[in-house]
DNA sequence: AATTTAGTTGCAAATGATTCGCAATTAATA
DNA sequence: TATTAATTGCGAATCATTTGCAACTAAATT
């Protein structure tokens, strides 16, 4: 894989980042008249592919993310993301096995109402 | 919430299912030249919001079913969908109460290769 | 260092799922 | 049966994401 400015750029938006991104965060982060959002959205699913980075559906939308795999709780509210730590990862094969189905990844979102929401 | 002749059919279709169906999947079941697909769309949403059906994501694409709160297992290659019970449902307020989020619902599906794709 | 070339990008347009505004219709009530 | 607020059909809009293609460029080759 060719490591082109374009995609240093994005994996250190989210390097940084501390919680997910979508393609359109980044692109609005990365101030750079010569970046196009296509090229992010590639750029990231060829990342995800290569196991450089993690992919998370919530709201419907993708979202990336770098460190290790684990889950969010989202507010209905606000839109706030916490990260949580996964309780299905070691459960995955098992859930498959009776099935004769296997499981490579899962995605799962938690959804309600974050502490400040929940008074205001 | 007035029970109209589309809103009739739609139910019917989706208690007839054994799999979730999106809205698209049930206009397209239901032969009639007089049912539009934003009232599909309009009626599911109002269901899930009613509680009278669930609501799953899978692909990206809204899926709905009725009976009991669970996953699937969905195959990569040709997308049949498997349904397994749900391990997550009562550890839900657990995983919140740390960060004083009240968890509402969550949602999973688990990805990978059915029986049949494995070895074709 | 110059050349080659296959991977990558920008652009603009297409796609696909879902939502919305609004006037016409209709189920449920009085 | 008349009333009215909920619901529908229609078409257009929206939003996230994908795609085709010619131009560009990183990295391998000379």
């Amino acid at each position: 894989m060719r490591m082109t400015s374009q995609r240093k750029k994005i994996l250190d938006v989210l390097n940084q980042a501390r919680i997910p991104l979508t393609c359109d965060d980044i692109y609005l982060q990365i101030e750079d008249d010569k970046l196009n959002l296509s090229t992010v959205y590639r750029s990231l699913e060829r990342f995800y592919v290569d196991k450089h980075v993690y992919k998370t559906i919530i709201n419907q939308k993708q979202y990336y993310y770098i460190g290790h795999h684990h889950h969010f709780l989202v507010c209905l509210e606000c839109e706030k993301m916490i990260p949580v730590g996964c309780h299905i990862e070691g459960k995955e094969k098992a859930i498959g096995e009776p099935y004769g189905f296997q499981v490579t990844h899962h995605d799962m979102t938690l959804y309600g109402y974050c502490n400040f929401c929940q008074t205001h």
